[in-house]
DNA sequence: CACGTCATTTGACATAGATCAAGGCAACCG
DNA sequence: CGGTTGCCTTGATCTATGTCAAATGACGTG
């Protein structure tokens, strides 16, 4: 059953012990946690959960990326998460996905059962705090992207989606230009309520406008980060945190 | 400063008991809150906070209907969210309101003030768990909504959004076959990512459709609810519960 | 190294929905 | 009771983006 399980990390040293479900959480949680716990990769392209399927564990993401998706019926897609480490997957309380789950790289999870857990949720208050936050996080992450799909332009869709991998990659005091797109164009498509063509056209659009430069395909440069905040459609606070 | 202060109703009678943030807290629990909230109405049409603006109080809707917006630069808006009563304004641990609430009908709030609720959500477990839950509905409705944004038609759109007022509106073993519609056509525009003449047209379609009737412009009798259904583009088995 | 596969780009054309414009209907008000 | 106002409907036209199609390039494999 248990394919692919990694090399056991201890929580104090984990990578997401300051981000995750468990960042309130104190050494005599934290050990609760720890017994409970086990990790999981999943390969690059493949879908974690399918939308109905019974949800046998909740899972913090620790490394990777992963996209949260609906299809409908006649086959259109929307992605209505991207999920990076720290992000949370599961809905205590619930005893089914919703969306379907697909890693984007190779993921890995640090996994609980779902009855252990949602028990604990109920015990340790830092964990429902924790998990208060990241919610209403995520909530206000997806009403900004209920915003970009329901009213901005093409451009101002790729820009607000560029403009994002940009501050997300960016690490203060150090010059990083290049930034990697983790996306297909199609996959950008299906985030951004668009077409791939549509995707494309407009990449080249910026690029002539000469707002980014392309390394390849996957890799990018900012010329005129300016202007990509201009066109992303926003006020210029800013303010996403996502 | 307080204005328009209700009559004190007790929460054990309250209408939104046992749907709001306060569903779990026990009898304690309850009179601590009963301690710190006070009642505020606000008028049909009027906005209840600006985005930007400092949040002095939390508040659960007690009756009424509010919307959140958000406005880009030019003009443009998109309604993020429906608030009915048991819903909940304001974030714990933000100072500042993300989106502008509008009421839509009078609306009367149930309101805490800021600190001493951040400092209740700390201590009272109950207060957490029942916001967490709530945040996380509210987060799949949200995705739901995004995927409508991105990739539903105007007529699935609409169709949807119909379905919701129908299913939200219905009371069980209670034949009501009229329903009210709460919004403008502009208002539903907004809330869809469309214009006014696309929700005018798509209603006029349905109706020549056979799917609807009007009694007058805002009140309904749905025709054919497996037509509606059908027309909202989901798959059979539903589940949206926002 | 030729071949197949997959992601991407670009072009030509189609269309859903936006925009612009005119008029209708009901409620309210002096 | 005539006029004003706000909401809604309908028509004509425009356009951003989708759709269909073909070509290009990168990459891995036998």
């Amino acid at each position: 059953m248990n394919l692919m399980l990694n090399e056991r990390v201890q929580c104090s040293r984990c990578p997401i012990r300051h981000r995750a479900v468990c960042a309130r959480c104190d050494d005599d949680e934290l050990s609760r946690l720890e017994a409970m716990k086990s990790y999981k990769t999943i390969p690059a392209g493949q879908t974690i959960t399918w939308r109905g399927d019974p949800l046998s564990h909740f899972s913090s993401i620790v490394s990777g990326i992963a996209t949260l998706n609906r299809t409908l019926e006649d086959g259109r897609t929307q992605m209505v998460g991207l999920l990076m480490p720290s992000d949370f997957i599961g809905r205590p309380g619930r005893a089914e996905a919703e969306f379907d789950v697909t890693a984007i790289t190779d993921v890995t999870l640090c996994r609980f059962e779902r009855r252990p857990f949602e028990t604990l949720v109920e015990e340790v208050p830092h964990v429902s705090q924790r998990m208060m936050e990241m919610a209403l996080d995520e909530l206000s992450a997806a009403r900004e992207w209920m915003v970009l799909l329901g009213r901005k332009t093409a451009r101002e869709k790729l820009a607000t989606f560029l403009e994002m991998i940009v501050r997300r990659t960016t690490v203060p005091g150090q010059a990083v230009d290049q930034h990697a797109l983790p996306l297909t164009r199609e996959q950008i498509a299906d985030f951004l309520g668009l077409t791939l063509e549509t995707i494309s056209r407009q990449l080249s659009a910026l690029r002539k406008d000469g707002v980014l430069e392309f390394r390849d395909r996957r890799n990018f440069v900012v010329t005129d980060l300016a202007a990509l905040q201009a066109a992303t459609g926003d006020d210029a606070d800013g303010g996403v945190i996502v």
